[in-house]
DNA sequence: GATGAATGAGACTTCATTCAT
DNA sequence: GATGAATGAAGTCTCATTCAT
């Protein structure tokens, strides 16, 4: 019966979302109960600690996204222009309606300097980005100018969320996603006619 | 010869770097004290309290930036290209110092849900900078043109520093400022074609 | 077996002979724990706060005087000077084991001013007395003066445990009822006379 | 000069309001400080602690009421009634004026367990009052029977103020005085017709 | 597996007090 | 005499964690 596995993935869910906005050390283990409806000392039955709680919850996400989002980076089934709109639609559901922040950025800004043990779960899931983006980029760009490209992107959509949060405002993904598939797709026309 | 004493400005300073790296939560009004030389209870000779303490720490960040940042864009005795120049190397400056954790940033993703009372002192330093920008950019784009690119320019400097702490690579950062200045000058360039 | 627990009603009764002795402000969470076995900390787990606790203490203790106390002032099966003895009886013992000091009189004078919350359940208790005082006396008095007799007798008999109190001497308090249970007897007489 | 004196009073002053309305504890030294104009620190070079200014306090207020009300107690320019008429109009005017609470009963019920410096002076203040009244009485009652009548009558003032401040209804002691007036009186008369 | 009682460390804050200027 | 900086003890409260039931 997987009743057991489905209660810990949704106190992951929960802690997720409570990380989320309200961040880590912010975050206690009474609020994490609350929202799955046990008490706090019950979620111990689930993980040793609340950093352990934590580092589940960031493989979790690593995880959804490598396996759910980047992964469509790779698919040969579509052009590369549209892998890279499925990426940006799909990231643009998850930090929106998220109520517009990235758990790992936060997380990262947060405890960087003081849970090292965080670090690696979190540039993992920004290799696996920069990775996805690079790949899809590289069908147009050197590698080394499709790195760029991909940092720059990343850095892009994730000041975006920041400021979409700060000013409560969606328009700064839409405007993010939009210049990096401008800027791709020009440099598509570019590769054309350089090409001719 | 007055005793060595503490001056407010620098409780306010070493408390900014502590809340840059550690966060806002994680920051104790001990660990500020030490950073002092103050026992705990000491620093409420200054500060009615933490709250009040991060609020003065956002209005002398936003104060320095206003008045010793920012100012430059409006300089005229700069061209634009300079005035830019000028920004970045400041603010990198502050950065990279600052061991590459911005302290705007980090307080509004840590707090933006559960200490609305920092959201303003941030809101007025993210507009301060976008106005600046906007002001440089509309030498050669439209008014609103340039207002979008200044919010693209602030949110890929955060998004930079934000990779450059979380890979401690200041690169980031750097790459950030060239992709700006480079894009600036291009369309100066495109300006000078299209006005032939 | 339990494992001897702590119950909620006994840090009640811990903390009410603290606060009565020792005053609301002067007695700690430290203090009430140790009464009951417990760390400060632990009282949190029953109480959200001091005052919340405070909040309880006069609560039972005024459902106590209601429920266990003034009733008798209502019990038709005894006359009206048996019932008023009842109740003299009753309080005296309550006041001298309690080593002479009134809880609700005592948090009244310290707490008037500066937390408000307490002034309805004091209220409630005293109103309580005097209704129950006035309705014995109302058998030989006009409602009227049965109300203003009741009124002094309170007042009699706080001032007497006050005075109990500073001077170490139950004889006040003794005082003080055999005054009233007097005049209530003379009042019987000049009725009788009268009704001649 | 006597400037000195004068703000050392001054402070006396304000700290028995202080302490008469929000008890010795709640009381801080700084609140004293403000009500005089003077920073916290300021206030010790007048006394050496909080509890010498209590105590200082307590001794004012006692020889204020021994030299300025309890003295009319003996003048025999006066007739027994007249006197007690002034003593009950003198204090009425100091409890009520003083915002309705009587600062030696308040520290009396908030410190007597717990500081016990200050139950002598108290103790003294109600001796003097006590004597006062029983002199008065001494006219028409035996020695035993002014001294008892003396006590109920300090308890029915002191519980007369008690629910004063609590009901914040100035009534309470009128009536305490009307009673107290009424019994004495009515002593005179059956003293006349014994005497007959 | 869940509970709720309990812990203990540590957070923020207050405050009487001291002292150099 | 007054100030303001500083102290240190103590107070209220929080919270991750443990454990018997």
């Amino acid at each position: 019966m997987p009743v057991k596995k489905v209660e810990k993935f949704d106190i992951i869910k929960q802690a997720l979302n409570l990380f989320r906005t309200q961040g880590y050390h912010k975050t206690t283990m009474a609020n994490i109960g609350d929202a799955c409806g046990l008490l706090k000392g019950s979620v111990y039955h689930y993980f040793s600690s609340k950093e352990d709680l934590m580092r589940e919850v960031l493989e979790v996400l690593r995880d959804h996204y490598r396996d759910k989002v980047f992964i469509y980076a790779y698919d040969d089934s579509h052009s590369a222009a549209e892998r890279l709109r499925i990426l940006g639609e799909k990231s643009i559901e998850v930090f929106v309606n998220g109520e517009g922040a990235c758990l790992m950025a936060n997380i990262a800004m947060e405890t960087n300097d003081v849970v090292p043990e965080f670090r690696k779960p979190i540039r993992d899931f920004f290799d696996d980005w920069v990775n996805a983006l690079a790949f899809i980029y590289s069908d147009r760009y050197s590698q080394e100018a499709a790195r760029i490209f991909a940092q720059e992107s990343v850095c892009a959509i994730e000041g975006a969320a920041m400021m979409m949060r700060i000013y409560n405002d969606k328009s700064y993904l839409l405007t993010a996603h939009a210049m990096i598939m401008g800027k791709f797709e020009k440099a598509d026309k570019e590769a054309l006619i350089s090409s001719k």
